[in-house]
RNA sequence: GGCGACGUACCCAAGUGGUCCAAGGGAGCGGUUUGCAAAACCGUGAUUCACCGGUUCGAAUCCGGUCGUCGCCUCCA
């Protein structure tokens, strides 16, 4: 059995062969950090941390690479705006998004090249393709790259590059180019972006936005390499415009697997601020959702399907991770030496179904299915020790992957509610039940859900 | 207009030619258990996979058509 995955390139499941035996170079969009990333680009990274962990969890050894994008229209035009210092207002917003992603148990990428310091390489790689004549420069010191060179154009995209070229939008471009769909490889010094500047040979300006990802992927991981990951908006034209430059550039296939995530909506409706759907990470904490729900949310539908993002399903969510939770606690009370049946771990299943491009809703039913039997034997206390062993070993091993099992997220109001509960302990222990309850629904309110066992009162979030 | 995805039970969702008279999660209902709950367990849920037609011994799965939903094509994950 091995891995296949679905290829942008060919639109189709391929077997994934990494270029060096056992090792996998990986290249994935990282975000232009001009605002807070919202849920729906962390859709993306979150499908591209169960890329990831899963490719480790089969015994690869994963570089992992992200662009942090620091310089581009948006940036420099809110800096401005704020009168703030471009890097210094960068900075902040990508610490910002680090922090995100761990609060979402995302593993962060081995290497966060930002765009700003890599413009000398950026600088050699136009020139390369001046000097090869696929690019032209412009009267205002733009430089452009010329797709009519590029045999392959539209393969990513999946169009036919002579309707490009009759593309009606040509005149929308402030920059002067003489073909429809001729793409910015640099972007002539303009008076809107103040101070953010850099001399090249042919003038001052900035590089493309296409550029970074070619120039900082072939740094780190190679000019070949296993997997590009972004969205699906990003196959037109970021990726495709990144594909034929550095086709161009450099003398190797450039990479060899693309992958792109769908898209996330809201309540059915595409997530836009216009309508007032748009969510940000700590607007969801604060509604006391838990970063392992939002996790299992983000993870739970296929990556290549859009996901409809709903309060209700993070609700969902929490009580399918609470099961899992649940279990990984009884097996832990069982006692060594306990004899009964044997239950083996669905390593098959969920292998056969992540190993067909990540399908994690056969893997989740697996493992679902599974708990099913094991909670039934507990309950019967039929379990053999050692299935047990192999039971919350295998658990462990997926959580690898999935990550919302064996979590140990900082819970607000902890202090408050444990001492809650030990008043509340103390009522039962005096059958004072009516104080009991009371104390009870005071949690409850706080989203808190109780479990009385013969261990003791348990506490988990709703 | 071009390109693409999707339509499976109340909701979410896997399954892509027979072992499916269709996984798994959530919600519901009845029961066991519990001080009461919670959790867990037992039982209960689609004779059916948007609709129509075709191929086949056999289709949710392949082909054609119809209807519907959504996305990309412009900065966007």
């Amino acid at each position: 059995m091995a891995l296949r995955l679905h290829n942008t390139l060919t639109r189709s499941k391929e077997v994934f062969t990494p270029i060096e035996a056992g090792k996998v170079r990986l290249y994935t969009c990282g975000p232009t950090v001009y605002a807070p990333a919202h849920i729906g680009n962390l859709r993306t990274y979150m499908f591209e941390d169960i890329l990831r962990r899963y490719l480790e969890w089969s015994g690869y050894e994963v570089t992992h690479v992200m662009n942090i994008t620091d310089v581009d229209d948006k940036t420099i035009e809110k800096a401005i705006a704020e009168d703030r210092d471009l890097l210094e207002m960068t900075e902040s917003i990508t610490q910002r998004f680090e922090r995100d992603l761990a609060t979402l148990n995302i593993l962060p990428a081995h290497h966060l090249p930002r765009a700003t310091d890599y413009i000398d390489g950026m600088i050699g790689g136009i020139q390369t393709l001046l000097d090869r004549g696929v690019a032209y420069t412009a009267g205002d010191g733009s430089v452009f790259f010329d797709i009519s060179k590029d045999a392959g154009y539209g393969q990513l995209v999946n169009i036919d590059p002579a309707s490009l070229r009759q593309g009606e939008r040509t005149s929308d471009d402030d920059y002067g180019k003489d073909q429809a769909r001729d793409f910015a490889l640099w972007k002539g010094a303009k008076p809107a972006d103040g101070p953010y500047k850099w001399s090249a040979p042919w003038g001052e300006g900035r590089p493309g936005w296409h550029m970074e990802c070619s120039i900082m992927s072939s740094h780190f991981l190679g000019q070949h390499f296993d997997i590009h990951c972004g969205g699906v908006d990003n196959i037109f034209p970021h990726h495709e415009n990144e594909l034929a430059q550095s086709r161009h550039m450099f003398d190797t296939p450039f990479v060899n697997f693309w992958l792109h995530s769908e898209h996330l909506i809201v309540d059915g409706e595409k997530m836009s601020k216009s309508l007032g759907n748009f969510y940000v990470l700590q607007e969801l904490l604060d509604r006391g959702l838990t970063p392992e729900a939002l996790r299992y949310t983000l993870l739970a539908t296929h990556y290549r399907q859009q996901l409809n993002f709903t309060l209700d399903k993070v609700r969902e969510s929490q009580k399918a991770i609470n099961r899992l939770k649940e279990l990984a606690r009884r097996l832990e009370q069982v006692p060594v030496g306990h004899e009964g049946q044997t239950i083996l771990p669905p390593d098959d299943q969920w292998r056969a179904a992540m190993d067909s491009d990540l399908n994690i809703s056969g893997g989740l039913g697996a493992i679902f299915g599974w708990a099913k039997e094991l909670f039934a034997a507990l309950d019967r206390e039929a379990l053999s020790a050692p299935s047990t062993g192999d039971a919350l070993a295998a658990l462990r091993s997926y959580d690898k992957v999935l990550g919302v099992i064996f979590t140990s997220s900082a819970h607000a109001n902890k202090e408050r509610i444990e001492e809650l509960i030990k008043q509340r302990d103390k009522a039962r222990s005096d059958r004072d039940w009516s104080r009991a309850d009371s104390l009870r629904e005071e949690l409850a309110a706080m989203g808190v859900i109780l479990e009385d066992t013969p261990e003791g009162t348990l506490w988990k979030r709703g």
